[in-house]
DNA sequence: TTGACGTATTCCCGTATGGGAATACGATCG
DNA sequence: CGATCGTATTCCCATACGGGAATACGTCAA
């Protein structure tokens, strides 16, 4: 055992690099692969294996166009994500507060 | 070269299931190593990497507490994610025009 | 100083990937 | 049908992890 799965999951697909550039690139409309893969400087192959996996965790959605196939964004699937994150909001509000004590908290540890 | 750099990267810290149940359980407060542990139902080990990978990319901070080590939230690094996340806003709200769209097209394939 | 307790590291293993190269597919056009 | 274009797969390599076990550290109490 080792690595627990972790694809087929949005936390994961968005934790690469190339794959939120290439989300950020749909939001301006579908795309086939190979303007993809041009525009963001990446093979032909990496760009279908990366839209491979943002197909599969809901990401992105993909519609035969004749010899093309157009990605186009599902953001939908980014909701958790944004609800998973937006439960510690209250928290970063905090963090100047909480610099503070710690702050204090060192001042007191060098006397 | 392959599986570039992701460590240290705030993305692929919260991309793993355990340390988000960790940033989650330490919102009610900071904890000692053990406790997380027993609490998360990991090993003490287990809970100690991930709480160093945590602490690499300023998602947590470690207070001294005599032997013990308290972990404390420090959420303010998801700012970044909830950023990002949130430019996506707009595109998920408008899902239910895009998936018409889409079974529109299914069906006109479909004939 | 010796022990005990709470943590962090280090090893080692097996799997999950990302990237590059070559190749297999599927559809459209002559 | 045969050629071509646009994509998806398959191989293969090197590396990055996550997990378990054993161990090294650092601090405090007796």
């Amino acid at each position: 055992m080792a690595r627990a799965a972790t694809t087929s999951d949005v936390f994961n697909a968005i934790a690469e690099p190339q794959r939120r550039d290439i989300l950020a690139l749909l939001r301006a409309g579908e795309r086939p692969v190979t303007d993809l893969a041009q525009e963001l400087g990446m093979s032909q192959p990496g760009a279908s294996k990366h839209l491979r996996v943002l197909r599969e965790v809901g990401l992105v959605r993909v519609r035969e166009a004749g010899k093309q196939r157009l990605y186009g964004l599902d953001a939908g699937g980014l909701r958790p994500v944004h609800e998973w994150v937006g439960g510690f909001e209250r928290f970063w509000n905090e963090s100047f507060d909480r610099l503070d004590t710690y702050v204090q908290d060192l001042k007191r540890t060098e006397e």
